[in-house]
DNA sequence: GCTTGAGCTCAAGGTGACTTGAGCTGGTGA
DNA sequence: TCACCAGCTCAAGTCACCTTGAGCTCAAGC
């Protein structure tokens, strides 16, 4: 396919297609005209770009987790199949996380948080307050990820 | 308080505070030697602003959240329990966004992702990829207020 | 009274993730 | 043949979110 197509299927700008391979996350070979040609699968490629994101995943790690997926030949059933479950537990993680902020919350609208040293969404649970300044739910995402 | 103060018991830097105020997330008064001094309730403003990044918001809608917190007086009981309510269902919308991503790895576990027409993560049923490019899932968060 | 250190302001720098622009090329339809 | 559009490269710009640095002030401890 020709990164036109691509971005268009992807849903994605081009400039954004050749940023990402710039980056690392995709690869192509060239036409006679010096144009990428990209096979099929850079399309499940992308789409696990996108969830990735939406997971909170940087460029750099969603890289390192498509590095597992073979160089030369199209990914089979298995390599995905690999791919997705070795990705699961970091979406139970942000899930559990963010079910723990929420249980925070209802304790919260309980406790009008009235008392400093007990509210939960003050003192959370994951020590997160911890680990210096940021962005830091984006941060953990990324560390053991974002 | 004064900064330095607010600062590690907030767990962020020094600068941050200063900026978080120049980007009315906070606000101080100052004492005769033109410093800063914080009310105890910066700290919850804080852990708010912490959690809010978490979910994705950024510094302007989380400022504008806040802007619900009164002026003058120390929040009571009732504005914190009001934000908490009003925050609620943003937090929910992200796990049940995370709850689909996680439904459709399983689904890719199970299908290997032969299928690209059928793969429920190359065809997420959120429309996400419909909405240009860019860090989607932040952008969604944001959006609808999720 | 002098140093030390916390704070202040203002400006600039840095990172991640892209977007935009300038200037060039190559394949295709009229 | 010519116009045109898709692509290409490389450089710079943008936005959010901070961090770093320079140069100055103030107040508290020795």
């Amino acid at each position: 396919m020709g990164i036109g197509d691509v971005a268009v299927r992807a849903g994605v700008s081009v400039p954004t297609v050749r940023y990402y391979e710039e980056r690392g996350l995709l690869s192509s070979v060239r036409d006679g005209g010096n144009r990428r040609r990209y096979p099929r699968s850079v399309l499940r490629r992308l789409a696990f770009v996108a969830a990735a994101q939406r997971v909170g995943l940087s460029l750099e790690e969603i890289a390192a987790s498509l590095a597992g997926l073979p160089e030369g030949r199209t990914p089979t059933r298995a390599d995905w199949t690999r791919l997705s479950r070795d990705w699961r537990p970091r979406v139970e993680a942000r899930i559990a996380e963010l079910e723990r902020l929420r249980d925070d919350l209802n304790g919260c609208i309980g406790c009008g948080c009235l008392s400093l040293r007990r509210c939960a969404l003050y003192n959370p649970g994951d020590g997160a307050r911890s680990e210096g300044p940021g962005a830091r739910w984006v941060r953990e995402a990324r560390r053991p990820v974002p």
